[in-house]
DNA sequence: CGGCGCGATAGATGTGATCTATCGTGGCAG
DNA sequence: CTGCCACGATAGATCACATCTATCGCGCCG
């Protein structure tokens, strides 16, 4: 059965007249009867009496109309909601965000993507890289922004930007009096953030250090590394993004001798098909981002 | 838009495998692959996300799901009702009967109509003969049992039975003495129907009357007209049907010589499509009257 | 690094929807 | 009452398209 007959078979109904309706189709009368007639077989029951005056539906096709009009108007509905559908820069985006950036990468950039792109509903889902690797790989997110390279052939992403790390130091810290600090001496009483925190690893890379060392403290967060720190139990790396959240708790900020820092990619499966959603979230926080790491490299803020 | 192609999207969802849902469809896989795009071009957007291990459908997807299934149900729920409509035997059949034979012919065949024809819903309607045929021309009657021939190509009609009129007189007639009353007796103070029964035209005629005579009164009704030949206030013709209501009513019947009767018919348009619903219910009612002529005809009940 | 599984693509084929032309018939008007 | 008109049915040609088999491209996994 096909929707177009069931169309047809409206028409009829409708016009009572298979010329007309054929013209109502736009197509020819004998196509219609040939379609009609198919259909009634299909069904196995007479649909209309034929007269040379026109036709009238029989009780049984009365009794089918309902149906008809159903499928016929599901199927519009169908049409009708994919359209609404159709705007890739539309509905749900779901966005995964590593926990050293979103609370500071987020307030910077959700009015210029509300404003860029009113119709993408951005959800927001904040966990470390592997379980946002392993939820964008199950489908249960769109994208996700990261700071590292991705891995593996199904996987694509973009660099956005790219934030330098600074000294975090307690104020009263021997290394706060200099404008510059090199990343190995910060190895000595440094403070790292808990296992799986790409930001951990960064950290140790930069300061030269391999193992697991930095003291025996596993920050849950870097809010509350910051705390640590300004509390004096030691110093740590923080990301550009983070420096005002820094400064607010009383620890002093100094650039790093090697420049060591961070790129922000957004990533995503090759396989996704929104793709325009995709570059459109990426420019607008590549452009929101432009030129911060020079300025957070240089004098902090 | 196909109902075909909406199956398979449907069958590719459910599997998440054009393989698996190509094999429960019954088509190949790539004719599979190539519907679905088609479907996806059609409606704008793409319904899933392919990879090497399967697909996912995706968000749009899901949101068209619903319509997808609705649709396809209503499709299914056309092919069910279909189904339980088919037997020509069953449904609403709506029957015209003359005023003249339903009080009578009715109390008859009721019961072996519903014995033979369980499913059929038969819907008596009583009028006149020409009003009869206009609603059998306007398809607000499936048949009629009419006592006339039926005018004009677009109707067709069967013969059920023959019923033989009968002389009705009051006790004290003079012909109540008769064994056999000739039709041209009873002219002279003959009681007839309203104009527009089809009994009143049929007695004139056998009475060899053609204009306006048989005095004033104009019976609305066969039961009305009894009751004034019962009251003496002359004669008439009554078929043989009637036989029994005219003697309840006390009044003699005698045959008449030249045998003057009515076959009544059923009559339908040619283009109804029901043909076996006419034909059974024409066969139980001539199988109930088989033998009645005669019967009638002879003895009076 | 070679085989395997999955979806996409290409080209051939057959079904079926559609068209134009024509027929048969009942209704209607001159 | 008879010829014309309107309407649906039919026939035959044509073209679109659903479907098939064969094959490709590509991740994945041992």
């Amino acid at each position: 059965m096909n929707l177009r007959d069931l169309r047809y078979l409206l028409a009829v109904a409708e016009h009572g007249h298979f010329g007309r309706a054929a013209e109502a189709c736009g197509i020819s009368q004998p196509t219609l009867s040939v379609q009609v007639r198919k259909l009634e077989d299909l069904l196995g029951l007479p649909l209309f009496e034929r007269t040379t005056r026109g036709v009238v539906p029989t009780a049984a096709c009365e009794r089918l109309l309902g149906h008809v009009r159903a499928a016929v108007t599901e199927a519009d509905a169908i049409l009708s909601v994919a359209r609404g559908l159709r705007d890739p820069l539309a509905g749900r985006f779901r966005l995964g965000i590593i926990p050293t950036l979103a609370p500071y990468l987020l307030p910077l950039v959700f009015a210029p993507l509300r404003a860029a792109l009113p119709a993408l509903e951005i959800e927001p889902w904040e966990d470390q890289t592997s379980a946002l690797l392993d939820r964008l790989r199950a489908h249960e997110l769109d994208a996700a922004l990261l700071a590292t390279e991705t891995d593996g052939p199904d996987l694509a992403s973009r660099a956005l930007f790219t934030e330098p790390f600074l000294a975090a130091l307690p104020p009263e810290h021997p290394l706060a009096a200099r404008e510059v600090v090199a990343e190995a001496e910060l190895s000595r009483d440094i403070l790292l953030l808990a296992d799986g925190h790409c930001l951990r690893d960064q950290a140790l890379a930069a300061c030269g250090l391999g193992g697991a060392l930095g003291g025996t403290l596993r920050a849950a967060s870097l809010s509350t590394l910051l705390n640590m720190v300004a509390a004096g139990y030691g110093t740590t790396l923080v990301p550009g993004l983070a420096a005002g959240a820094a400064q607010d708790a009383g620890i002093v900020l100094r650039p790093l001798a090697a420049r060591a820092g961070r790129t922000v990619r957004l990533a995503w499966r090759g396989s996704f098909p929104r793709r325009p959603a995709l570059d459109a979230v990426a420019e607008v926080i590549a452009t929101r981002l432009r030129g911060f790491a020079e300025g957070a490299a240089a004098g902090v803020v």
